[in-house]
DNA sequence: CTTAGAAGCAGAAAGTCC
DNA sequence: GTGCGGACTTTCTGCTTC
């Protein structure tokens, strides 16, 4: 699911715990917990986002089945409109699965500055609402919505307005969730799909979110959902009621947090996207259109993602100094070998040098499927010229929205086996 | 039998300090 | 001066999430 590819959860990761490790019980509740006035947070997410922006984009897509993705015998589905929904079709499905589900299934290779354009009109939808909106995909996002609602404003009365804003002027349906955190809002906005409207009190914690099964829950995936099977766990409500010593041993900090969550709490801020931080790391990775054992071919790939990564670093101002090169054989198992070293880059040569030398010291048993670079251990590159406060603002949020548009703006190159044969394999 | 990108945690290995 | 060991830090790698 490219769609819902996110900046990751340092939000929620790091707040619900805040330094209260159990050991000094109550040395915390009022001190940094202030637990405040109840806070409303309202999570967006777009219904079947790349179809709709398909669909809405060549009425002719309209009312049809269709799937976002290339269609090569590589290439998976990346999103299914409701229609082919209705054939079960389903994202992350190969293309050849999904045409056996739905015959007369329409693929459209995905655009991804088209999303990006979408995304940057829905946010500024949103901020036209509240300044405070937390880029969580190119097709969610989280509003601190407090400060309106201790200003005498309804809640459901805001989601309204968004949606209809965004149906009349973008076109687009989408499902919003309300609740006093994000990890509630997150969970709402799930129940209702498509154009829907859930909002969670804490009071509805029991009734509404404890019967549902762990992996509703942003965090729990399928590899976790096994995990807890087995210990017996199957709905948040026992996850909630689990001891958290166990989960703390099972899982680390994670576990924790983890058990927070399915209580219905989490203190994680919406942080506004300008002020996020720099990003940790920049890589790009390709899936080959066939398997490639000679060296000498790795190598080309290797090349084209140093330029790719490179030219990304520089155009954020940031340089690294751990290179990571991934591999993964036809038998999919996946790989990856690091390299530190003292000065940081971004020139697109050394980085390929970096990523060569680590390549010639990896001996590989079999052909790769899929080869990947990531620079990491990022700084700013060079110092940059002092600006003023308002200038450094606005640089910081053209680099946010920049962060989501590089993320995803090179995507259909690597789609769309047209135009790419022979560069990739 | 599944794509790409980014992130965080954990544990082991390796390096550093005293 | 050298050797050892413990505490601590950094690096590497795998795993998992959405």
């Amino acid at each position: 699911m490219a769609e819902t590819a996110r900046s990751g959860f340092a939000g929620e990761r790091t707040a619900p715990v805040a330094g209260a490790a159990g050991s000094s019980g109550g040395a915390n509740p009022s001190g940094g917990g202030r637990a405040g006035p109840e806070r409303t947070i309202l999570h967006c997410d777009m219904n079947a986002f790349f179809a709709s922006v398909e669909q809405e984009a060549n009425p002719a897509l309209r009312g049809r089945p269709l799937a976002v993705g290339g269609g090569g015998p590589r290439s998976v589905v990346c999103t299914a409109s409701y229609e082919a929904r209705a054939w079960g079709v389903k994202t992350g499905m190969t293309a050849g699965q999904a045409r056996r589900q739905c015959p007369d299934l329409i693929f459209v290779p995905p655009d991804f500055e088209k999303y990006t354009d979408t995304c940057r009109r829905l946010v500024e939808i949103y901020r036209e609402v509240t300044p405070c909106v937390e880029c969580f995909s190119v097709d969610e996002a989280f509003l601190d919505a407090t400060a309106l609602v201790a200003a005498g404003h309804v809640p459901e009365a805001l989601a309204r307005r968004i949606k209809e804003r965004i149906r009349g002027e973008v076109g687009l349906r989408c499902s919003i969730g309300i609740a006093p955190n994000k990890i509630l809002a997150k969970l709402a906005s799930d129940l209702q799909k498509p154009d829907g409207l859930v909002r969670v009190r804490p009071e509805d914690v029991p009734r509404i979110v404890w019967p549902l099964p762990v992996n509703a829950l942003c965090g729990i995936g399928p590899r976790l959902a096994v995990a807890f099977s087995r210990m017996g766990v199957e709905t948040l409500g026992q996850l909630a009621a689990f001891p958290v010593g166990l989960l703390r041993e099972r899982f680390g900090i994670y576990g924790e947090y983890l058990h927070e969550w399915s209580a219905g709490r989490d203190r994680a801020p919406v942080i506004p996207s300008e002020e996020a931080g720099p990003p940790v790391s920049i890589g790009h990775s390709v899936t080959l259109e066939r398997d490639v054992g000679e060296r000498e071919r790795q190598v080309q790939v290797l090349l084209r993602l140093s330029e790719m990564v490179g030219r990304r670093a520089r155009a954020a101002g940031l340089a690294g100094r751990t290179l990571a090169v991934t591999f993964r054989y036809p038998d999919f198992e996946t790989f990856s070998r690091h390299r530190s070293f003292g000065d940081p880059v971004d020139d697109s040569s050394l980085i390929f040098e970096v990523a060569r030398s680590v390549l010639a010291a990896t001996p590989l048993r079999a052909p790769v499927r899929l080869l990947g670079i990531r620079l990491s251990k990022l700084e700013p590159a060079g110092r940059q010229a002092t600006l003023f406060p308002e200038a450094v603002r606005r640089r910081a949020l053209v680099q946010a929205m920049d962060r989501v548009n590089d993320r995803y703006g090179e995507f259909s190159l690597r789609w769309g086996a047209a135009g790419t044969e022979g560069v990739w394999g």
